[in-house]
RNA sequence: GGCGCGGUACCCAAGUGGUAAGGGAGAGGUCUGCAAAACCUUUAUACGUGGGUUCGAUUCCCACCCGCGCCUCCA
């Protein structure tokens, strides 16, 4: 088997195969930088990493392009509104955005900024108007001339050959031929921000960026782009006619959408008191590890409803995997291998490969893993785990590591940072103290946990039972949980 | 109205034409100075409702009910 992902361009599911053999390019819709991101932001962009996370897994070259669009109507009103330059006002945004992606272990595509690329914008339009596709209007806007484009609606489904040019006029575009018609260059009203070119003075409708970012980045045919599924009209759709009415080519092979989430089974709203920024959650003392895992566990095509309930279900999956591997790899095994542990290892990197390749059933891969767990816990329980099961049994959490990316605990400091944003940024009413108490946990340096822990070990084997429960509280109260097993001590942080 | 998706146990959530993954939670037990972790057992006569096709349907078809998305900005 191989990888097979849903396409939105033919509505089946199709083995994946880039155009170049062993490289794939692939080209996601990222943030709109007037705002900090949300949690449906991130289920997308999470469902976009775990995909290109799986093709690096599977042997390819990634060559992952996302944008930043820094300019849009929001973008104007708002920083206008608020006095200030839009450069200034997006920057912030923009800022938060790439720390958000680390807070959440995204692995770093390459960022292209729409404001960089003006000009370009501005060429590509120029040639679209050269070859009949675009259309001047008096007050210098332009726009896409959609029944020159046959194809238009391929992407979406959607039949507009019935429209004639003209046929339904909508007052207030009265200058576009027709009502379909979509921006490719918007000339600024008074007091808007602008952008000098050789098309004239504006700023860039909202889909160009995307056609004239992708193909200088990838080409002008490339593997696959991806997005939230609000994105397959008007966007994707006029991106597509943009791109391959000035190319003749086809522009990307695969179209990959995220489906909505839902928060607390209702849609996510500003007025239902149910939206969430990243920052949000982690301020209520929820750990990015914890919001990664529940937004990758349902399946990118499969609508998500995430709850506080379901943050702390998570959670609590994650410290089993975590615990599950310190115990590998702090215990004590006998010598030699047992082939049916070996054998479970083995098994379930297929299931967990097997899983992903059928379009990236998360939800599998998860069974597959804490089935093994299970198993090897108990086998670890019976002594029946030697030393040369190890390894196999950490390639495969090393496996699903590389996918799923919240075994490895550095939930702390960057909560921490969260939380130094939050002060100079004036949330200090939001900050929770279960987030301080989490923080807190990280005040003592891994060397005066050990040596603490040390002591407490002493005090234990005199039986001074006292004094060990003091240190353990004291430790407690720093965060510091102390776990005695039949292994030995270990300690981890809250 | 047009196009599309979904309704699975207390919660989240996979999946299949032959009788239901996984996680969380609950209950009981083992281990343990305490605590924690871990393990074992247990929790869906059944997959929205009503029909149909079939030897057999949760899985296919039809109708209905409910939820959700796109059709204007939105991940």
């Amino acid at each position: 088997m191989a990888l097979h992902l849903y396409n939105t361009l033919s509505g089946k599911i199709e083995e994946f195969r880039p155009l170049e053999d062993n490289e794939v390019r692939m080209y996601a819709c990222g943030l709109t930088v007037y705002d900090y991101g949300h949690i449906g932001n991130f289920r997308t962009f999470i469902a976009i990493d775990v995909l290109h996370r799986f093709l690096v897994q599977s042997g390819y070259q990634v060559r992952h392009v996302m944008n930043i669009t820094d300019v849009d109507d929001k973008i104007i009103r708002n920083s206008s509104r608020a006095a200030i330059p839009v450069k200034e006002y997006t920057a912030k945004f923009e800022r938060a955005f790439l720390e958000d992606t680390i807070t959440v272990n995204i692995e770093q595509p390459i960022f292209v900024r729409a404001t960089d690329h003006i000009q370009e914008m501005a060429k590509f339009i120029a040639e679209l108007e050269s070859k009949g596709f675009a259309y001047r209007t008096e007050d210098g806007s332009y726009y896409f001339r959609i029944a020159k484009f046959p194809n238009y609606g391929k992407l979406s489904k959607r039949d507009f050959a019935g429209m004639e040019d003209g046929a339904r006029v909508d007052v207030d575009e009265y200058e576009k031929d027709n009502a379909r018609d979509f921006a490719l260059w918007k000339s600024p009203k008074p007091g808007e921000a602008f952008w000098d070119t050789p098309i004239g003075r504006g700023r860039p409708g909202w889909h160009i960026e995307c056609s004239v970012m992708s193909m200088e980045t990838l080409g002008e045919s490339f593997d696959l782009h991806a997005g939230g599924e609000d994105l397959i009209f008007p966007h994707h759709e006029n991106e597509i006619a943009q791109s391959e009415a000035l190319t003749g080519k086809p522009f990307a092979h695969f179209w990959f959408h995220a489906r909505f989430l839902l928060v607390e089974g209702e849609k996510m709203s500003k007025s239902l008191g149910n939206f969430f920024t990243l920052r949000d959650l982690v301020l209520k003392g929820h750990k990015p590890s914890s919001i990664r895992y529940l937004l990758s566990s349902v399946p990118y095509r499969n609508q998500l409803n995430f709850t506080f309930d379901g943050l702390k279900q998570a959670a609590t999956s994650v410290e089993r995997l975590r615990n599950f591997w310190l115990r590998l790899t702090a215990a004590n095994f006998s010598e030699g291998a047992t082939a049916t542990i070996v054998q479970l290892a083995l098994e379930t990197v297929q299931r967990m490969k097997s899983a992903l390749e059928d379009d990236l059933n998360t939800a599998q891969a998860q069974a597959a893993i804490f089935d093994m767990v299970r198993k090897a816990n108990a086998a670890i329980d019976n002594g029946e785990i030697r030393k040369d099961d190890v390894a196999p049994l950490l390639a495969a959490m090393d496996k699903f590591e590389e996918i799923f990316a919240v075994l490895k605990d550095d939930d702390v400091p960057k909560m921490k940072s969260i939380l130094e944003w939050a002060k100079s940024a004036g949330r200090e009413q939001d900050i929770s103290n279960e987030l301080l108490e989490i923080v807190q946990s990280g005040a003592l340096s891994s060397e005066q946990v050990n040596h603490k822990v040390a002591e407490m070990e002493q005090a234990r084997r005199a039986r001074n039972f006292s004094k060990s429960d003091a240190i353990r509280a004291e430790l407690a109260a720093a965060g510091i949980i102390v776990e005695n097993t039949k292994d030995g001590v270990r300690w981890k942080r809250k």
